[in-house]
DNA sequence: TACAATCATGAGGCAATTTCATTATTTTAC
DNA sequence: GTAAAATAATGAAATTGCCTCATGATTGTA
């Protein structure tokens, strides 16, 4: 029967789990396991000598109770924030350089919004995208045109750290009275005589030609858009098919403007990864950023999941 | 080299010793070792890279880094109490009855100020004083005409539990220009040709008297009034001296209206415990006064030491 | 200068938290 | 409806981290 008091660590937790709906996710988002948050929510109600959730359910609904100390949680979670930043100000100063390079369309659905929150509160820090979307941006990194690039593969390379940012799945999309609509998993064949609808970049950077088409010798014709919604709107009128990562289609799949698949029996996995400079790893606003980053895209994502 | 991140644990010990300007202060306010404290400051330190306070000075003056924590301290301990306040209302209901019985005169001086706290805290709960001083008040307790007594003695009874206050010293006060005005130490002979002015109660209740006259055989003239201000000029006036708590008469001693001296060498203690009957002690609302008593006191009457 | 008070430090003990392994329960799929 | 999969609970073992103890260093004071 521990006693012991309310700690940060308990408001962390609320949080995740308010995120998560479920125990077993919420563990992954604060790399702890399942049973350690079981017994630590466990704890928290012996404490409080209350439940804070109905286990019941899926997602599940938090009591009064809980609602009130995940308010709690909310409301000491950004003043925690700040000051830790704060303090991060103090011992590093409070300018600097984070140039971003970008290598896929769609990462910019979630870097703007943790771009103008970043500037907010590092205004002394330079923030810039390096334009253009370069097949090696990791190059970039080296030569210093880039403090940070965003690329969907941590290949080892000298001086270069890679840290995880979220995986998520790529599925494809469709017209509603598509002729194959209703089938929830679409093979490499499904495909052959589909015409496919992609961002005008090399295949090497399109996860669905590398990873599924090509290695079984599927080759579709294709069309390429250089915007998101352009891609959403050819593939509603029957122009075609297209991949594209679950949470940016899930806002038109809820509407019924499209439909959607999933690519292969296990689905198509996509992660993404900063890769920094070596040198960089502990400066305070890039682990800032980067933390901004996992914050708000798992706040605004659906479907997001943890990356080692 | 500890990489632990912050917790409530820590802000809870960066208020103490911000109260309490030392760190082996602070120690015993939070119920732990100085040791303990010495680590766990250290911690924190490392933790962010900065220091938080010069240790060579007393007080010990923060540093702005250690200012800026102490700010997210004060910000977060309002929320986190509100927050536990409404847990246990939701447990336990809005409503109760809490019925104070005081023995001494001068505990208005921080009574009033926490029972104005609770009042806001707590608005459904019946706030009362049991009128009149009276010599038992433990008495009142058990035949339920009251809730909660004041008392400066822990005398063991079936029922009743005692918690601890806070402690204090009693010093002697008289005129600027009384004849032992500066004598620092005074002992019971020297009270022998002088007035005691004091409270009309029992000699029972007047700790200089049982404490220190009637052990010594000394048995001075009296004369008494109902207020304190009223034995403060008194005492100005030449017309005796009077023994009060330090807290109580600290503004005018710095005012310069009144000397005052210790009670014997080593002083007059006297220490502060609340009574409860057993069955209460886990009232929320019993518990939560009892707590707003010891922080609002702590934070505001100079020179209060820390009961087991 | 010595003494008292305060703070720092390292080692050791202990308790709180986490993990592991397993069982129970709920949800999903067929 | 049942089987399979996912999720949660539980107890025991292991680890981690916190606290205390004992002691030495430092600061302020008589």
């Amino acid at each position: 029967m521990s006693q012991s008091q309310l700690e940060l660590r308990h408001l962390k937790t609320l949080l995740a789990l308010a995120e998560c709906g479920s125990v077993s996710q919420a563990a992954k988002r604060v790399f702890l396991t399942q049973s350690a948050l079981s017994h630590q929510l466990k704890a928290l109600e012996d404490h409080y000598g209350l439940a804070l959730f109905e286990r019941k359910t899926q997602p599940l609904r938090f009591t009064p109770a809980g609602e009130r100390l995940l308010a709690l949680a909310r409301e000491v979670s950004g003043l925690v924030a700040g000051a830790e930043r704060d303090m991060a100000r103090l011992r590093e100063g409070e300018a600097g350089e984070l140039r971003i390079a970008v290598e896929c369309h769609t990462c910019f659905d979630w870097l703007m919004p943790a771009m103008d929150a970043f500037r907010q509160h590092w205004p002394a820090v330079e923030l810039d995208i390096v334009s253009g979307f370069h097949a090696d941006p990791v190059g970039l990194l080296l030569t210093r045109r880039a403090d940070l690039a965003i690329c969907s593969e941590a290949e080892p390379q000298d001086g270069v750290v890679y840290q995880p940012l979220f995986a998520y799945e790529m599925v494809l999309i469709m017209a509603k009275d598509h002729p194959l609509a209703a089938k929830p998993v679409w093979q490499a064949d499904d495909l052959a005589s589909e015409t496919l609808i992609h961002y005008p970049v090399p295949d090497v950077m399109l996860d669905l030609v590398r990873k599924v088409l090509k290695p079984a010798g599927v080759n579709p014709s294709r069309r390429t858009s250089e915007l998101t919604v352009a891609i959403i709107q050819l593939v509603a009128s029957r122009r075609g098919v297209a991949a594209m990562p679950f949470w940016a289609v899930k806002p038109y799949l809820d509407r019924g403007y499209i439909a959607s698949a999933r690519i292969g029996e296990s689905g198509l996995q996509s992660e993404l990864y900063a890769a920094l400079r070596q040198d960089d790893v502990l400066l305070a606003y890039m682990r800032d950023f980067l933390h901004t980053v996992r914050e708000q895209s798992f706040a605004t994502l659906p479907g997001l999941s943890v990356l080692a």
